[in-house]
DNA sequence: GAACGGCTCTTTTTT
DNA sequence: AGAGCCGTTC
């Protein structure tokens, strides 16, 4: 018989790899990079390299030789998780393309496409957005208030979004309607059993038009992993997962990343609870806390040399965030010097804020400073209105995000609408937007005819006969006509092409802007051009649209340079030379609207990421004597987070109008 | 009875 | 820009 020895392992040749990590990383980062197996938990503050450290640390597993596809990677939006893997991508090679992943949602309709059997799912679905999900319940909530009359004229039942708000809140913290209701929605604890019909009667809707939801995907997704087929074969094919942002996942999510994880449980989740910006959204910055005791053991790893500021500005910053009550407390240091304190400036009303960052982003180019490496940012969307005048009358060309997008246009949501019937016929709120697009027909006529196809007695054959009663027949008959002529097989733009030649003159009747509009819908196309199926294309317009707003939509590539206006929301993870945050007056950063110790608390972590996006300048400004119609009141303090900030840390100023 | 047009109000943040 | 309300029109 054989005799075997064992061998120990050479283990020189890790410093084979193509890449230095020791050299290009620092201590911390690298010990993080080379973790190995088992969970851990890295806790990355501002600026300290969160993003390089996913970066080299997908590299270097693909360098062990984890199979790349075998590496999930969940990030918060696509185009961070594309940054991130086009980063390592240049640091090593073409491998890097295949690691897995996505937004939470976005990966959760990638495995619901392949295991819907295993929960009982129509392959057919169709995704629904925010405002889609609206309409619907609006629908369901208007039926419902027409049947009780009691709800009819008196007080205030609640509105749509607040329905909506209500049972995402539901889903993403796992917590029962009641429950929410009971916790944050004081105002209609006598509505519960109403509230609890309606949103039911929602999800019903939903699923006779075979529709899903954001909530819904997530929700889904737990539910597959729940069974053991599903999360075995799971198991199998992700063998190590990274989770960034991990001070923004919700409850649901944090249910999900265990279940991924699976026994080996090889789960590095990434984030800084300083952070953590989105509880509105049901996150739970205490899932960072949890984490750890989620499993048996679990390795902790801090970063806190900051590379991003110069020092003044993470003092202020630091200063800013040291009397959050959050758990982990965190000493980033700088290894930037030099630079000047951070600028705090009072403006007399809004206009003169405007003016005053419109000169000085004026005098920024004069010094050479690209514009790209500016960026304003503002609690609120409707805070850049007045800039953006500034900035056009000074022909100062910046791009937008957040706010309204393009996407969300009603124009570009209607071509959407045709799009989606062609995949789904039996999708009651595509139907009810285009139906309410021809003239002659309201609500009533509409859901006698979304009657019908809930039933499934309409169909492309029959409908001259069914709906000859209606008036105006012929303009539903030319819609019903048109969406007939269009086949699956179609490529996207070829659909949106023939939609628009009926579309343009419904454009035309209803907008005096129908010009500027049918330009959007030739971008549309366009940007349809780039995908192949009506489905792909789909699923990116609802998962992962064109997130900057309708004007700039298409780089109007002459103008490389731009100013970037941002909400703080939109601006997270991202950093610029010089940063003015605007309209830190007190009742708009925190907002009014912020009322318990949490909601303020979160203002201050909002405060907080505006002002470490910035690398050498930054400006905080508010305007005084603003008129707050909600309250009633006149603002004209500054934030309340400005209060502790000494002389030491920043320099105030009074804006003074040269005579 | 159903749809329309014009008015005012209002605007946290987003996958 | 859009949503909701209300008087007016078909």
């Amino acid at each position: 018989m054989k005799k075997f020895i064992l061998k120990k392992r050479d283990n020189s040749n890790k410093n084979n790899y193509i890449i230095n990590y020791k050299k290009e990383l620092n201590s911390a980062q690298y010990d993080a990079v080379m973790h190995n197996t088992g969970p851990a938990l890295v806790l990355a503050g501002a600026g300290t390299g969160k993003t390089r450290t996913m970066v080299y640390r997908v590299a270097r597993l693909i360098e062990d030789g984890i199979a790349p596809e075998k590496i999930l990677l969940l990030t918060f939006t696509r185009k961070s998780s594309k940054e991130m893997l086009s980063r390592a991508t240049k640091l090593l090679d073409g491998r890097v393309n295949k690691v897995s992943g996505g937004t939470f949602h976005s990966f959760a309709l990638q495995t619901l496409k392949i295991f819907h059997k295993s929960i009982g799912l129509n392959q057919n679905f169709s995704l629904i957005d925010q405002s889609d999900s609206e309409d619907a319940l609006s629908i369901v909530r208007t039926e419902f208030i027409n049947n009780h009359n009691k709800y009819k004229k008196k007080k205030r039942f609640p509105n749509k979004s607040i329905l909506s708000a209500i049972r995402s809140k539901s889903i993403n913290k796992r917590d029962s309607i009641e429950q929410i209701i009971l916790n944050e929605y004081q105002a209609f604890t006598d509505e519960i059993i109403e509230i609890e019909w309606i949103l039911d009667e929602y999800s019903k809707y939903k699923n006779r038009s075979n529709l899903l939801d954001y909530d819904d995907l997530l929700l889904l997704l737990l539910k597959a992993l729940n069974d053991s087929n599903v999360s075995d074969e799971i198991s199998k094919r992700y063998k190590y997962i990274l989770i960034d942002e991990y001070q923004d996942t919700n409850r649901i999510q944090h249910e999900i990343s265990l279940k991924l994880a699976g026994r080996e449980a090889n789960l590095m989740a990434v984030g800084d609870d300083a952070q953590s910006i989105y509880s509105f959204r049901g996150a739970e910055h205490n899932n960072i806390i949890f984490f750890p005791k989620s499993f048996d053991t679990c390795t902790i790893y801090k970063i806190e040399e900051n590379f991003r500021s110069l020092e003044p500005i993470l003092k202020f910053t630091n200063k800013l965030i040291e009397e959050s009550p959050i758990s982990y407390k965190k000493r980033l240091f700088a290894n930037r010097e030099g630079g000047e304190k951070p600028y705090i400036i009072t403006a007399k009303d809004e206009r003169q804020q405007s003016e005053f960052i419109t000169q000085q982003i004026l005098e920024s180019r004069e010094e050479g400073i690209d514009l790209n490496e500016i960026a304003i940012l503002y609690r609120s969307n409707f805070l850049s209105i007045d800039l953006e005048i500034e900035l056009s009358k000074s022909n100062i060309p910046y791009k937008k995000y957040g706010g309204l997008k393009f996407i969300e246009t009603a124009h570009v949501k209607d071509m959407i609408a045709y799009l989606k019937l062609v995949n789904n016929f039996n999708d009651l709120i595509s139907w009810n937007r285009i139906l309410g697009l021809i003239k002659g027909i309201g609500p009533k006529t509409i859901s006698k005819i979304t009657e019908l196809v809930d039933k499934n007695s309409l169909n492309f054959n029959n409908y001259q006969q069914l709906l000859s009663e209606f008036r105006n027949k012929h303009r539903i008959f030319e819609t019903f006509s048109m969406i007939a002529s269009l086949s699956l097989n179609d490529k996207p733009d070829q659909l949106l092409e023939k939609i628009s030649i009926n579309y343009s003159d419904i454009l035309k009747e209803k907008y005096s802007d129908s010009e500027k509009r049918s330009k959007d819908i030739e971008i549309m196309i366009q940007i349809a051009s780039t995908y192949n199926t009506l489905d792909s294309f789909l699923s990116d317009m609802a998962l992962d649209p064109p997130n900057s707003s309708v004007e700039d939509i298409l780089p109007t590539d002459n103008e490389s340079e731009f100013v970037t206006l941002s909400t703080i929301h939109s601006a997270k993870g991202l950093e610029w030379k010089k940063v003015f945050l605007v309209w830190a007056l007190d009742g708009r950063l925190p907002s009014v609207r912020s009322n318990s110790i949490d909601d303020i608390e979160e203002e201050r972590r909002l405060f907080y990421v505006a002002s470490t996006r910035a690398k050498d300048d930054l400006f905080v400004s508010y305007p005084i004597n603003i008129f707050d119609r909600q309250t009633g009141f006149v603002l004209s303090k500054p934030s309340r987070f400005l209060d502790n900030i000494s002389e030491d840390l920043a320099a105030r100023f009074t804006l003074v109008e040269e005579v």
